[in-house]
DNA sequence: AAGGCTCTTCAGGATTTCCTCAAAATTCAA
DNA sequence: TTGAATTTTGAGGAAATCCTGAAGAGCCTT
C-alpha cells in the first residue's frame, strides 16, 4: 500500500516516513511542489499526506489537481494551528480527513488507516476470501483462524491479488504495483517468480488451496473455482 | 488486439510497448509522422496511442486524418503537460481520452482497455456469442458456463472470430492482428492452420459447435447459421 | 560484529505453447 | 474425372515461459 507525503520540512517528512514505514506502508516522499506534482501524475497512491501550508501556498493547487484528475487517492490534509480556518474548511471539503499540527504520529497512522478502509474496503478493516481471512490492522492473514507468518512483500502481493481477484493481473501490473516505478524491470521477472513460489508454499503449508493460477504468458488469476 | 503506438521519444515509446505487450496486445509502435501515416492508411488497429506532441505539430493533422477516414479505431492521446490547453480541449473531443504525461503506464493500460471496452464491447467485459462467453478481464472461454482452457494464441484468434462474426476473414488479415508486422510469412500459412485446428478441437470437445466455416480460398468465417 | 530476516539474483530444469514439416484429405475448376 | 490448389491433421522439435532451490546482498537488531 504506498503512501505519498507531501511536506517541506524535511525532518517531519522523514518522521512520519519512518514511522508508516513500520506500520507497514511504502512511503514515497515529496519535498516540494514540483516532485509532488509529478509524483502524483505518475503514480497511484492508496493515500496522500498533504501539508496544505507548502511554501507557495501550492497545497491547494495540489488538492485541485488531484480532484481533477478524480484520482481515487484518499486525502488527509495536516496544517499548521494557525492557518487559515475557513479556507482549510473549504478545503476540508474536497479531502477525506483534517488534522492539525503538533500530532502523535500514532494518530496520523491511525487516520490514514481509517481513509485505507474507507476508500478501498468499504469500511471494513478486514477481507475474507474463501479460507483467507486477511486482517488489514493487524497486517495478519489467517487460514482458518491459524496464522499465516507472510513477509512484507508476500504480504503486499496477496493484498493485490485479493483486490483483483479473478481477474488475470499481468506481471507488468505486480511490479508496478509492488516496486513502484524505481525499478527498471525490462524483461525479468525473477523476483515476481520468488515471491509468487514463497507466497504459494506458506499458503499451502497454512492449509489453504492454491489459490495463484499462473496463466501462460498472460500472468496470474487469483480465483477459487478450478 | 492490435495498438498503434505513436511516439517520437523512443524510449518511452519502447516502455509502453513492453508493457503493453506484458497485457497482451500486440503493438506496433511508429516514431515519426511518415510512419504512422503509412501504418493507418495500411492496418487497422483497435486502439491509437498519440502522441499529439509530435515534433512538427503534426499529431493534429493525424488525428484528422483519422477522423477523416472514420476509422472506428479507439483514440487515446497523449501529451506534455505544459501544451496549449485550449488546443487540446478541441482536440479532446476528437479522440475517446486523453492523458498528460508523464503517465504511469498502469493507468494507460487502463485507459486503452476502457477504450477498447467501450468501442468494441459496448462497454462491458464480457462477449457472448451463441453458447459461447468470453471473459475479457478473466481472459476465460465458456461453453454454456463450462470453461474452456485455451492458450494464448487461440484465445486471441477466437476474440478476433467473434469481434469479425459473420464477416469472412483472410489469412493475411489474421496474421496481421495476431502478429504484428513484425512476422514475415511470406505464403506460409501452416501456423495458422494449427492453431484453428487446436481452436476448432478445443470447442468441439467443450461441446460448441464448429463456428469456423472454412471459405476455400479466401479465409475463414466463424458464424453460427449453417 | 554477528545473526537473522527479507529481498534479489542466478542457474537448472520442468512445463507449456508455438512453429515446422510432410502426408492425407478436401475443394474447386477444367 | 482428374489434377492442382488449398486445407486439415498429427507428430516432433524449437522456443518461450515458468518453477525451484540455493546462494548472495542488504538491512535491522542485538
Amino acid at each position: 500500500m504506498k503512501v505519498l507525503i507531501i511536506e517541506d520540512e524535511k525532518a517531519l517528512s522523514e518522521s512520519i516516513s519512518a514511522y508508516l514505514n513500520s506500520e507497514h506502508y511504502t512511503c514515497e516522499t515529496a519535498l516540494d511542489f514540483k516532485t509532488a506534482m509529478e509524483k502524483i501524475s505518475l503514480y497511484d497512491y492508496t493515500c496522500i499526506i498533504l501539508d496544505i501550508t507548502l511554501p507557495g501556498g501550492s497545497g491547494m493547487d495540489l488538492l485541485r489537481e488531484l480532484k481533477a484528475n478524480h484520482k481515487a487517492d484518499g486525502i488527509l490534509i495536516i496544517s499548521a494551528r494557525n492557518s487559515l480556518e475557513e479556507k482549510i474548511l473549504g478545503l476540508k471539503s474536497g479531502a477525506d480527513d483534517y488534522l492539525t499540527k503538533p500530532f502523535h504520529l500514532s494518530e496520523l497512522a491511525a487516520r490514514v488507516s481509517a481513509i485505507i478502509r474507507r476508500k478501498s474496503f468499504d469500511g471494513k478493516n478486514s477481507l475474507r476470501f474463501d479460507e483467507l481471512q486477511l486482517d488489514l490492522l493487524e497486517k495478519t492473514v489467517r487460514v482458518h483462524n491459524r496464522l499465516i507468518d507472510l513477509t512484507r512483500k508476500e504480504y503486499d502481493l496477496l493484498l493485490y491479488f485479493i483486490s483483483n481477484k479473478n481477474k488475470v493481473i499481468s506481471k507488468g501490473a505486480i511490479a508496478e504495483h509492488l516496486w513502484g516505478d524505481n525499478m527498471d524491470m525490462a524483461d525479468n521477472y525473477d523476483f515476481i517468480y520468488t515471491h509468487i513460489k514463497n507466497l504459494r508454499k506458506k499458503l499451502l503449508q497454512g492449509g489453504a488451496q492454491d489459490y495463484i493460477k499462473s496463466v501462460y504468458g498472460m500472468g496470474y488469476k487469483f480465483s477459487d473455482h478450478p
